[in-house]
DNA sequence: GTCTATAGATAGATAGAC
DNA sequence: GTCTATCTATCTATAGAC
Protein backbone atom coordinates (compact mmCIF):
# COMPACT_ATOMS: atom_id res chain seq x y z
CA UNK A 1 0.00 0.00 0.00
CA UNK A 2 1.42 3.47 -0.82
CA UNK A 3 1.71 5.58 1.90
CA UNK A 4 -0.45 8.40 1.04
CA UNK A 5 -1.96 9.00 4.26
CA UNK A 6 -0.49 9.99 7.02
CA UNK A 7 -1.00 7.61 9.43
CA UNK A 8 -1.44 3.52 8.75
CA UNK A 9 -5.09 2.92 8.83
CA UNK A 10 -5.62 0.67 11.80
CA UNK A 11 -6.75 -2.84 11.88
CA UNK A 12 -9.07 -2.09 14.66
CA UNK A 13 -11.27 0.98 14.25
CA UNK A 14 -11.89 2.82 17.43
CA UNK A 15 -15.02 2.22 19.07
CA UNK A 16 -14.86 -1.49 17.89
CA UNK A 17 -14.28 -2.90 21.07
CA UNK A 18 -17.25 -1.04 22.42
CA UNK A 19 -19.81 -2.42 19.63
CA UNK A 20 -18.65 -5.72 20.15
CA UNK A 21 -19.63 -5.18 23.83
CA UNK A 22 -22.69 -3.66 23.05
CA UNK A 23 -23.31 -7.06 20.65
CA UNK A 24 -22.18 -9.62 23.06
CA UNK A 25 -24.30 -8.16 25.82
CA UNK A 26 -27.49 -7.83 23.63
CA UNK A 27 -26.99 -11.57 22.78
CA UNK A 28 -26.51 -12.43 26.34
CA UNK A 29 -29.71 -10.17 27.28
CA UNK A 30 -31.66 -12.07 24.83
CA UNK A 31 -31.07 -15.45 25.54
CA UNK A 32 -30.79 -14.48 29.35
CA UNK A 33 -32.56 -11.83 30.10
CA UNK A 34 -30.93 -8.41 31.90
CA UNK A 35 -31.21 -9.93 35.47
CA UNK A 36 -29.85 -13.22 34.48
CA UNK A 37 -26.64 -11.61 32.42
CA UNK A 38 -24.17 -10.46 35.25
CA UNK A 39 -21.29 -8.62 33.80
CA UNK A 40 -19.22 -11.77 34.65
CA UNK A 41 -20.84 -13.61 31.51
CA UNK A 42 -20.26 -10.22 28.88
CA UNK A 43 -16.46 -10.19 30.16
CA UNK A 44 -16.47 -13.82 29.60
CA UNK A 45 -17.91 -13.72 26.17
CA UNK A 46 -15.16 -11.05 25.02
CA UNK A 47 -12.44 -12.96 26.49
CA UNK A 48 -11.78 -10.04 28.95
CA UNK A 49 -12.27 -8.79 32.64
CA UNK A 50 -14.99 -7.15 34.02
CA UNK A 51 -12.89 -4.55 34.81
CA UNK A 52 -12.50 -4.06 30.91
CA UNK A 53 -16.08 -3.67 30.67
CA UNK A 54 -15.99 -1.24 33.51
CA UNK A 55 -13.43 0.86 31.36
CA UNK A 56 -16.43 1.42 28.77
CA UNK A 57 -19.24 1.74 30.72
CA UNK A 58 -20.11 3.13 33.97
CA UNK A 59 -22.85 0.53 35.43
CA UNK A 60 -24.61 -2.33 33.94
CA UNK A 61 -27.76 0.17 33.20
CA UNK A 62 -25.74 1.91 31.04
CA UNK A 63 -24.79 -0.86 28.94
CA UNK A 64 -28.59 -2.04 28.71
CA UNK A 65 -29.32 1.64 27.71
CA UNK A 66 -26.39 1.39 25.02
CA UNK A 67 -28.02 -1.48 23.66
CA UNK A 68 -31.71 0.05 23.63
CA UNK A 69 -30.59 3.36 21.85
CA UNK A 70 -30.50 2.22 18.06
CA UNK A 71 -33.66 0.58 18.26
CA UNK A 72 -35.15 3.49 19.57
CA UNK A 73 -34.03 5.55 17.24
CA UNK A 74 -35.84 3.57 14.65
CA UNK A 75 -38.76 3.63 16.30
CA UNK A 76 -38.39 7.55 16.52
CA UNK A 77 -38.21 7.24 12.95
CA UNK A 78 -40.99 5.18 12.06
CA UNK A 79 -43.79 6.94 14.24
CA UNK A 80 -42.14 10.25 12.66
CA UNK A 81 -42.51 8.91 9.35
CA UNK A 82 -45.73 7.44 9.81
CA UNK A 83 -47.36 10.60 11.35
CA UNK A 84 -46.58 12.65 8.31
CA UNK A 85 -48.44 10.96 6.13
CA UNK A 86 -51.30 12.39 4.79
CA UNK A 87 -54.24 10.32 5.23
CA UNK A 88 -55.27 8.57 8.62
CA UNK A 89 -55.74 5.17 6.40
CA UNK A 90 -52.18 5.41 5.48
CA UNK A 91 -50.29 6.27 9.01
CA UNK A 92 -52.22 3.12 10.45
CA UNK A 93 -51.02 0.96 7.63
CA UNK A 94 -47.28 2.93 7.60
CA UNK A 95 -46.82 2.35 11.34
CA UNK A 96 -47.91 -1.09 10.98
CA UNK A 97 -45.02 -1.42 8.34
CA UNK A 98 -42.36 0.29 10.43
CA UNK A 99 -43.31 -1.34 13.33
CA UNK A 100 -43.30 -4.76 11.55
CA UNK A 101 -40.04 -3.65 9.86
CA UNK A 102 -38.56 -2.41 13.23
CA UNK A 103 -39.09 -5.68 14.77
CA UNK A 104 -37.18 -7.83 12.26
CA UNK A 105 -34.26 -5.30 12.42
CA UNK A 106 -33.91 -5.48 16.24
CA UNK A 107 -35.13 -9.15 17.20
CA UNK A 108 -32.69 -9.71 19.65
CA UNK A 109 -33.95 -6.02 21.27
CA UNK A 110 -37.86 -6.82 20.75
CA UNK A 111 -37.07 -10.33 22.67
CA UNK A 112 -35.20 -8.70 25.41
CA UNK A 113 -37.71 -5.58 25.68
CA UNK A 114 -40.68 -8.30 25.80
CA UNK A 115 -39.05 -10.70 28.31
CA UNK A 116 -37.34 -8.10 30.93
CA UNK A 117 -38.84 -6.19 33.47
CA UNK A 118 -35.74 -4.27 34.13
CA UNK A 119 -35.40 -3.39 30.75
CA UNK A 120 -38.65 -2.41 30.53
CA UNK A 121 -38.64 -0.02 34.28
CA UNK A 122 -34.89 1.50 32.20
CA UNK A 123 -36.90 2.58 29.87
CA UNK A 124 -40.02 3.87 31.32
CA UNK A 125 -37.96 5.66 33.03
CA UNK A 126 -36.95 7.68 30.00
CA UNK A 127 -39.15 10.53 29.03
CA UNK A 128 -38.74 9.92 25.23
CA UNK A 129 -40.03 6.32 25.29
CA UNK A 130 -43.31 7.01 27.14
CA UNK A 131 -44.07 9.54 24.69
CA UNK A 132 -43.06 7.39 21.71
CA UNK A 133 -45.20 5.00 22.43
CA UNK A 134 -48.08 7.42 22.96
CA UNK A 135 -47.60 8.45 19.37
CA UNK A 136 -47.73 5.15 18.38
CA UNK A 137 -50.70 4.24 20.12
CA UNK A 138 -52.54 6.63 18.51
CA UNK A 139 -51.91 6.32 14.94
CA UNK A 140 -52.91 2.69 15.84
CA UNK A 141 -55.86 2.70 17.65
CA UNK A 142 -56.66 6.66 17.62
CA UNK A 143 -56.57 9.04 20.99
CA UNK A 144 -59.01 7.74 22.55
CA UNK A 145 -59.44 3.77 22.26
CA UNK A 146 -62.16 2.07 23.83
CA UNK A 147 -60.83 -1.42 26.13
CA UNK A 148 -61.52 -3.54 23.55
CA UNK A 149 -58.87 -1.94 21.38
CA UNK A 150 -56.48 -1.38 24.05
CA UNK A 151 -56.50 -4.92 24.47
CA UNK A 152 -56.13 -5.53 20.80
CA UNK A 153 -52.91 -3.79 20.51
CA UNK A 154 -51.35 -4.90 23.65
CA UNK A 155 -52.15 -8.65 21.91
CA UNK A 156 -51.14 -7.65 18.07
CA UNK A 157 -47.66 -5.85 20.07
CA UNK A 158 -47.29 -9.15 22.36
CA UNK A 159 -47.21 -11.51 18.79
CA UNK A 160 -44.74 -9.03 17.25
CA UNK A 161 -42.41 -9.21 19.93
CA UNK A 162 -42.61 -12.99 19.93
CA UNK A 163 -40.74 -13.21 16.79
CA UNK A 164 -37.53 -12.68 17.75
CA UNK A 165 -37.84 -15.18 20.61
CA UNK A 166 -38.92 -17.96 19.74
CA UNK A 167 -35.94 -20.49 18.41
CA UNK A 168 -38.23 -22.65 16.73
CA UNK A 169 -38.57 -19.34 14.02
CA UNK A 170 -34.91 -19.29 13.33
CA UNK A 171 -33.89 -20.31 10.14
CA UNK A 172 -37.24 -19.04 8.49
CA UNK A 173 -36.78 -16.54 5.71
CA UNK A 174 -37.34 -12.69 6.97
CA UNK A 175 -40.12 -11.98 4.02
CA UNK A 176 -42.07 -15.09 5.23
CA UNK A 177 -41.96 -13.84 8.70
CA UNK A 178 -42.46 -9.97 8.02
CA UNK A 179 -45.61 -11.37 6.16
CA UNK A 180 -47.20 -13.16 8.30
CA UNK A 181 -46.33 -10.52 11.44
CA UNK A 182 -47.85 -7.95 9.42
CA UNK A 183 -50.91 -10.34 8.95
CA UNK A 184 -51.36 -10.75 12.37
CA UNK A 185 -51.11 -7.58 13.50
CA UNK A 186 -53.49 -5.91 10.58
CA UNK A 187 -56.07 -8.62 11.34
CA UNK A 188 -56.19 -8.20 15.11
CA UNK A 189 -55.82 -4.33 15.09
CA UNK A 190 -58.73 -3.53 12.26
CA UNK A 191 -61.39 -4.65 14.14
CA UNK A 192 -60.91 -1.88 16.65
CA UNK A 193 -59.38 1.40 14.77
CA UNK A 194 -61.16 3.66 12.98
CA UNK A 195 -58.23 4.57 10.57
CA UNK A 196 -58.47 1.05 8.34
CA UNK A 197 -61.52 1.60 6.00
CA UNK B 1 -67.73 -21.61 72.11
CA UNK B 2 -68.71 -24.94 72.90
CA UNK B 3 -66.47 -28.11 73.61
CA UNK B 4 -67.96 -30.63 71.21
CA UNK B 5 -65.73 -30.91 69.03
CA UNK B 6 -62.29 -32.66 70.56
CA UNK B 7 -59.68 -29.93 69.53
CA UNK B 8 -60.71 -26.37 68.79
CA UNK B 9 -61.01 -25.35 64.70
CA UNK B 10 -57.34 -23.63 63.88
CA UNK B 11 -58.27 -20.07 62.67
CA UNK B 12 -55.29 -21.29 59.97
CA UNK B 13 -55.87 -24.12 57.91
CA UNK B 14 -53.22 -26.56 57.03
CA UNK B 15 -51.40 -26.13 54.22
CA UNK B 16 -52.33 -22.19 54.55
CA UNK B 17 -48.81 -21.30 54.66
CA UNK B 18 -47.86 -22.84 51.75
CA UNK B 19 -50.51 -21.67 49.26
CA UNK B 20 -49.94 -17.99 50.63
CA UNK B 21 -46.28 -18.53 49.11
CA UNK B 22 -47.10 -19.78 46.51
CA UNK B 23 -49.36 -16.62 45.70
CA UNK B 24 -46.45 -14.25 47.04
CA UNK B 25 -44.12 -16.09 45.11
CA UNK B 26 -46.24 -16.15 41.31
CA UNK B 27 -46.84 -12.47 42.28
CA UNK B 28 -43.04 -11.18 42.59
CA UNK B 29 -42.31 -13.72 39.48
CA UNK B 30 -45.19 -11.61 37.64
CA UNK B 31 -44.32 -8.58 38.51
CA UNK B 32 -39.83 -8.91 38.42
CA UNK B 33 -39.42 -12.57 36.44
CA UNK B 34 -38.08 -15.14 38.06
CA UNK B 35 -34.02 -14.26 38.03
CA UNK B 36 -35.49 -10.98 39.78
CA UNK B 37 -37.12 -12.45 42.40
CA UNK B 38 -35.04 -13.76 45.28
CA UNK B 39 -35.93 -15.54 48.43
CA UNK B 40 -35.35 -12.49 50.34
CA UNK B 41 -38.21 -10.81 48.74
CA UNK B 42 -40.60 -13.70 49.05
CA UNK B 43 -39.90 -14.25 52.69
CA UNK B 44 -40.20 -10.33 53.23
CA UNK B 45 -43.41 -10.49 51.76
CA UNK B 46 -44.84 -13.01 54.10
CA UNK B 47 -43.78 -11.26 56.77
CA UNK B 48 -41.07 -14.42 57.72
CA UNK B 49 -37.18 -15.49 57.10
CA UNK B 50 -35.44 -17.17 54.51
CA UNK B 51 -35.14 -20.25 56.57
CA UNK B 52 -38.97 -20.72 56.44
CA UNK B 53 -39.04 -20.51 52.90
CA UNK B 54 -36.29 -23.33 53.07
CA UNK B 55 -38.99 -25.37 55.85
CA UNK B 56 -41.61 -25.49 52.69
CA UNK B 57 -39.66 -26.20 49.73
CA UNK B 58 -36.37 -27.54 49.31
CA UNK B 59 -34.71 -25.10 45.95
CA UNK B 60 -36.03 -22.40 44.54
CA UNK B 61 -36.37 -24.10 41.56
CA UNK B 62 -38.68 -26.13 43.90
CA UNK B 63 -41.29 -23.03 44.00
CA UNK B 64 -41.15 -22.19 40.46
CA UNK B 65 -42.26 -25.53 39.44
CA UNK B 66 -44.84 -25.82 42.09
CA UNK B 67 -46.16 -22.40 40.85
CA UNK B 68 -46.72 -23.77 37.53
CA UNK B 69 -47.96 -26.72 38.14
CA UNK B 70 -51.54 -25.68 38.37
CA UNK B 71 -51.62 -23.83 34.65
CA UNK B 72 -49.99 -27.34 33.36
CA UNK B 73 -52.74 -29.12 35.27
CA UNK B 74 -55.46 -26.97 33.21
CA UNK B 75 -52.86 -27.16 29.77
CA UNK B 76 -52.76 -30.63 29.89
CA UNK B 77 -57.07 -30.99 30.64
CA UNK B 78 -57.60 -28.01 27.62
CA UNK B 79 -55.66 -30.14 25.31
CA UNK B 80 -57.02 -33.67 26.40
CA UNK B 81 -60.44 -32.26 26.07
CA UNK B 82 -60.07 -30.96 22.83
CA UNK B 83 -58.55 -33.73 21.25
CA UNK B 84 -61.23 -35.68 21.89
CA UNK B 85 -63.63 -33.71 20.00
CA UNK B 86 -65.25 -35.40 16.85
CA UNK B 87 -64.20 -33.10 14.07
CA UNK B 88 -60.68 -30.91 13.07
CA UNK B 89 -62.69 -27.99 12.93
CA UNK B 90 -64.18 -28.34 16.76
CA UNK B 91 -60.90 -29.35 18.23
CA UNK B 92 -59.24 -26.35 16.05
CA UNK B 93 -61.97 -24.14 17.92
CA UNK B 94 -62.33 -25.75 21.08
CA UNK B 95 -58.42 -25.61 21.77
CA UNK B 96 -58.18 -21.98 20.78
CA UNK B 97 -61.18 -21.71 24.01
CA UNK B 98 -59.52 -23.62 26.16
CA UNK B 99 -56.06 -21.24 25.44
CA UNK B 100 -58.08 -18.73 26.20
CA UNK B 101 -59.90 -19.67 29.15
CA UNK B 102 -56.03 -21.01 30.54
CA UNK B 103 -54.20 -17.53 30.04
CA UNK B 104 -57.67 -15.66 31.61
CA UNK B 105 -57.10 -18.17 34.70
CA UNK B 106 -53.43 -17.70 35.06
CA UNK B 107 -52.76 -14.49 33.84
CA UNK B 108 -49.87 -14.27 36.29
CA UNK B 109 -48.49 -17.58 35.37
CA UNK B 110 -48.84 -16.81 31.49
CA UNK B 111 -46.76 -13.48 32.29
CA UNK B 112 -44.47 -15.14 34.02
CA UNK B 113 -44.00 -17.93 31.38
CA UNK B 114 -43.49 -15.36 28.36
CA UNK B 115 -40.99 -13.65 30.33
CA UNK B 116 -38.61 -15.66 31.79
CA UNK B 117 -36.38 -17.89 29.95
CA UNK B 118 -35.27 -19.04 33.48
CA UNK B 119 -39.11 -20.79 33.69
CA UNK B 120 -38.76 -22.20 30.44
CA UNK B 121 -35.48 -23.51 30.73
CA UNK B 122 -37.50 -25.44 33.83
CA UNK B 123 -40.24 -26.47 31.91
CA UNK B 124 -38.12 -27.60 29.02
CA UNK B 125 -36.11 -30.08 31.35
CA UNK B 126 -39.92 -31.59 32.20
CA UNK B 127 -41.15 -33.76 29.41
CA UNK B 128 -44.64 -33.49 29.79
CA UNK B 129 -44.64 -30.12 29.10
CA UNK B 130 -42.70 -30.59 25.55
CA UNK B 131 -45.32 -33.34 24.66
CA UNK B 132 -48.04 -31.02 25.80
CA UNK B 133 -47.17 -28.13 23.83
CA UNK B 134 -46.72 -30.76 20.45
CA UNK B 135 -50.09 -31.73 20.80
CA UNK B 136 -51.33 -28.29 21.21
CA UNK B 137 -49.42 -27.11 17.97
CA UNK B 138 -51.03 -30.02 16.61
CA UNK B 139 -54.34 -28.82 16.87
CA UNK B 140 -53.96 -25.57 15.76
CA UNK B 141 -51.74 -26.10 12.89
CA UNK B 142 -51.63 -29.58 12.19
CA UNK B 143 -48.80 -32.60 12.54
CA UNK B 144 -46.57 -31.16 9.39
CA UNK B 145 -46.86 -27.53 9.56
CA UNK B 146 -44.97 -24.81 6.97
CA UNK B 147 -43.07 -22.39 8.36
CA UNK B 148 -45.66 -19.36 7.79
CA UNK B 149 -47.86 -21.67 9.82
CA UNK B 150 -45.39 -21.73 12.63
CA UNK B 151 -44.55 -18.07 12.81
CA UNK B 152 -48.50 -17.54 12.98
CA UNK B 153 -48.66 -19.86 15.66
CA UNK B 154 -45.35 -18.31 17.64
CA UNK B 155 -47.34 -15.23 17.28
CA UNK B 156 -50.73 -16.01 18.32
CA UNK B 157 -49.16 -17.26 21.34
CA UNK B 158 -47.15 -14.69 21.97
CA UNK B 159 -50.11 -12.06 22.03
CA UNK B 160 -52.02 -14.50 24.06
CA UNK B 161 -49.18 -14.15 27.13
CA UNK B 162 -49.30 -10.56 26.93
CA UNK B 163 -52.76 -10.18 28.30
CA UNK B 164 -51.84 -10.92 32.11
CA UNK B 165 -48.36 -8.78 31.31
CA UNK B 166 -49.49 -5.32 30.27
CA UNK B 167 -50.45 -3.39 33.91
CA UNK B 168 -52.59 -0.72 31.63
CA UNK B 169 -55.15 -4.02 31.15
CA UNK B 170 -56.18 -3.94 34.17
CA UNK B 171 -59.30 -3.04 34.97
CA UNK B 172 -60.74 -4.30 31.78
CA UNK B 173 -63.40 -7.21 32.20
CA UNK B 174 -62.49 -10.88 31.62
CA UNK B 175 -65.44 -11.49 29.23
CA UNK B 176 -63.82 -8.19 27.01
CA UNK B 177 -60.13 -9.61 27.57
CA UNK B 178 -60.98 -13.01 26.54
CA UNK B 179 -63.68 -12.02 23.55
CA UNK B 180 -60.55 -10.15 22.03
CA UNK B 181 -58.21 -12.71 22.56
CA UNK B 182 -60.41 -15.38 20.92
CA UNK B 183 -60.57 -13.16 18.13
CA UNK B 184 -57.07 -12.47 17.45
CA UNK B 185 -56.05 -15.65 17.37
CA UNK B 186 -58.41 -17.15 15.31
CA UNK B 187 -57.55 -14.19 12.51
CA UNK B 188 -53.73 -14.91 13.06
CA UNK B 189 -54.27 -18.61 12.79
CA UNK B 190 -56.89 -19.18 10.03
CA UNK B 191 -55.32 -18.22 7.03
CA UNK B 192 -52.32 -21.32 8.09
CA UNK B 193 -54.95 -23.89 9.07
CA UNK B 194 -56.82 -26.73 7.66
CA UNK B 195 -59.18 -27.29 10.41
CA UNK B 196 -60.97 -24.10 10.28
CA UNK B 197 -63.03 -24.71 7.14
C1' DG C 1 -43.14 -23.49 61.55
C1' DT C 2 -40.29 -20.05 62.66
C1' DC C 3 -36.12 -18.29 64.30
C1' DT C 4 -30.65 -16.84 64.50
C1' DA C 5 -26.49 -17.52 62.49
C1' DT C 6 -23.59 -18.58 58.99
C1' DA C 7 -21.36 -20.77 54.95
C1' DG C 8 -19.89 -20.29 50.20
C1' DA C 9 -20.58 -18.22 45.81
C1' DT C 10 -21.35 -14.44 43.06
C1' DA C 11 -23.24 -9.88 42.14
C1' DG C 12 -22.00 -4.82 40.86
C1' DA C 13 -18.47 -1.70 41.40
C1' DT C 14 -13.74 0.69 42.47
C1' DA C 15 -8.49 1.53 42.96
C1' DG C 16 -4.41 1.64 40.94
C1' DA C 17 -0.55 -0.66 38.16
C1' DC C 18 0.91 -1.44 33.36
C1' DG D 1 -7.61 -0.77 27.21
C1' DT D 2 -6.62 -4.30 30.02
C1' DC D 3 -5.01 -6.19 34.11
C1' DT D 4 -4.90 -7.82 39.48
C1' DA D 5 -6.87 -7.22 43.65
C1' DT D 6 -10.36 -5.95 46.55
C1' DC D 7 -14.74 -3.98 48.61
C1' DT D 8 -19.44 -4.44 49.96
C1' DA D 9 -23.84 -6.33 49.31
C1' DT D 10 -26.67 -9.98 48.21
C1' DC D 11 -27.63 -14.49 46.60
C1' DT D 12 -28.96 -19.62 47.49
C1' DA D 13 -28.72 -22.81 50.88
C1' DT D 14 -27.76 -25.25 55.47
C1' DA D 15 -27.38 -26.16 60.66
C1' DG D 16 -29.45 -26.25 64.73
C1' DA D 17 -32.19 -23.92 68.68
C1' DC D 18 -37.01 -22.96 70.17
Amino acid sequence: MENGTPAARPVIRRGDSRQRLLDAALSLFARNGVNGTSLQMIADELGVTKAAVYHQFNSKDEIVLAVAAPALEQMDAAVTAAENLPTAHEQFEGMLDGLVQLVLDNAGFAATLQRDPELGRLLRADHRYDSLTARMDTLLIGSSPEPAARVALATAGGGLMVAGIDPALAGIDRDTIGRVLLQSARATLVPYTHAAH
